[in-house]
DNA sequence: TTGTAAGCGTTATCAA
DNA sequence: TTGATAACGCTTACAA
């Protein structure tokens, strides 16, 4: 754990034969300096290799160019992705992301919220989980400034949410189904407890409806996000007397393993069952049948979150709450197709 | 940037009507304190929600419990599995994850070094590129403790590596090609300049010369990163007079564009052309024919990488060069098939 | 067992 | 324009 000594703002001022204070005001370009001496410590700072020690900075200014970032689970291709946009965006904007991951569990989101308060981060872009509302609300009163990007929690002032328009987005594929005769439609999705769970089949609920089609309790599966419930969950409804003809995966995190489920069961797509997921994978065009997708524009989700932290960042005031929706897209492909009969 | 006022040591023990010190010395459980005290400093810690500074206390002990991590970029899912295990493993430790990507340029990556010395991290994870070689070594000169992860830059004294058997991987994977009859063989792999570009090159030959096939340079390509250089490039060897009948991918940033590719420019796998790619994707199995694949066990590669920095960390000696190498696994698919006719 | 005081590397204030 | 000085929050000798 330990580093060895590096030069100080006190090794270059003798080097440069000055004084600390004047080494300080030409690194941050602030106070003034004659250009003799400028040139002068800039010298000895190339000469000596000098950098300033961030911590020492953050201590005394009390400010910092650090975020966090919370993610349930960098293995997950929709946030992986947008880890990669927030962490180019970040750097773009002079910040540097320290990201925790809580595999969707409230014990971990709780301790990576310890961390970020102990590290003193200025603010936090995070997806949050359903339980830690206290310590999100909480660390939000110590000064935090956060952003909630794709989910959110509600009822917690001056946090901004930036997310996609999922009701809507869940509301066109169901459409799209219905359009194509389909009456039994599943729904798997991420746990209501979430805000996107709960969009998204809302918008769903909402297309039954305006198609006169009663809901079935049993065609709704929440995941909150491991695989292997995602098996059994799934072969469940697939047996169901009544089987579905259509299935949507509103959970990111189980695409692919609802896909090779239904390939090893025997389950024909579009024939036996047409099928659309939410996020654009890379992949997603590969499969046979390619799949149709709800498309999400993960740069803009991550620069919008970016920009909405880094202007809280840098504002005096305490701002009131900002909500974003961003548009999708439904991706038409041949995993779905008219209802068989 | 700013933050508001939060207890500290001295709010605490004046709460607690002892002196700072004795906060400290409860707070880390090293010096003595009377059981009682020491619980009337941890009522007050509990009702003052007292959290300590990070940046104080890297100050004063000139250590910290955050590291970085160095990625080309999370987007490919074998960098991000990688990350996603990396950040779990970290956390277990204790260790905070500062996160930079380099997008494959070496101006970003010297940011990103720029970066993690101003932070003074304690140490670092990183797959790095091939031009910074310089900035490397001065980093771990500086007294960073430095842990290369999947690929490495050589020369570098006092620097773990822990990477794949590349060359065993790819010489299992072009002979599983020749054994089924191919002789034009076609590589597309990362840059020769990395490690792994390297070794996956020197073992495609290995297997070609074991087997009397001479090498022809117009069917190894070499892809440093960009999807739309994969296109050409891709096209370039497919057009041949004498194409291949056979592909290994060994860039996994553009396996998913090459298979792309292959289906839109009509090729049939495996009839027309066999392929093997580097890193068991999630979805390489959802692909019509499902592909053969290198697969790797990212957990280890991981959990490898995170163990050998913190002992570095840890440890007061400056430890020797280590390198480790973990095995891969030939998962064969449908991809493959014996040549035509 | 506890308190005191110095110092980690910065920056901000104030005088010169 | 510059220099001296104090303070940010913490830990750690050392003294009591």
């Amino acid at each position: 754990m330990a580093r060895g000594r590096e030069p100080t703002v006190k090794d270059v001022a003798e080097h440069a034969g000055v004084s600390p204070g004047v080494v300080s005001r030409v690194v941050n370009a602030n106070g003034s300096v004659a250009e003799l001496t400028r040139e002068r410590v800039l010298a000895s700072i190339a000469e000596l290799g000098y950098r300033p020690h961030s911590a020492a900075r953050e201590l005394r200014t009390r400010t910092t160019n650090t975020i966090g970032l919370v993610l349930a689970d960098v293995a997950n291709p929709f946030f992986s992705q947008l880890a990669d946009h927030i962490v180019r965006h970040a750097a773009d904007a002079g910040l540097g992301v320290l990201l925790t991951t809580t595999q969707e569990d409230p014990a971990m989101e709780l301790k990576s919220i310890e961390l970020l308060l102990q590290k003193r981060v200025g603010g936090v872009i995070a997806a949050p989980g359903t339980e830690n509302a206290a310590a999100w609300r909480h660390m939000r009163e110590t000064g935090v400034e956060l952003t909630f990007v794709d989910r959110f929690i509600d009822r917690i002032p001056g946090i901004d949410v930036v997310g996609m328009n999922n009701e809507h987005a869940s509301h066109s594929a169901t459409t799209a189904l219905i359009e194509r005769g389909h009456r039994r439609i599943a729904l798997v999705s991420g746990s209501s407890e979430t805000s996107t769970g709960r969009e998204r089949i809302a918008g769903h609920r909402r297309a039954l409806q305006e198609h006169g089609i009663s809901e079935d309790p049993a065609l709704v599966v929440e995941l909150a996000f491991r695989h292997v419930e995602a098996e059994t969950a799934l072969s469940g409804v697939l047996a169901l007397p009544q089987p579905p003809t259509a299935l949507i995966v509103g959970n990111t995190a189980v695409s692919a393993s609802v896909i090779t489920h239904l390939r090893s069961a025997g389950i024909s797509v579009p024939q036996d069952l047409s099928v659309i997921v939410f996020h654009d994978a890379e992949w997603t065009a590969l499969t046979s049948p390619p799949l149709t997708v709800v498309r999400h524009q993960l740069d803009d989700l991550a620069k919008c979150a970016v920009e909405m932290l880094h202007t809280r960042l840098n504002s005096a005031e305490r701002l009131r709450r900002r909500e974003k929706r961003l548009p999708s897209e439904l991706v038409i492909r041949p995993s779905i197709a008219p209802v068989r009969g």
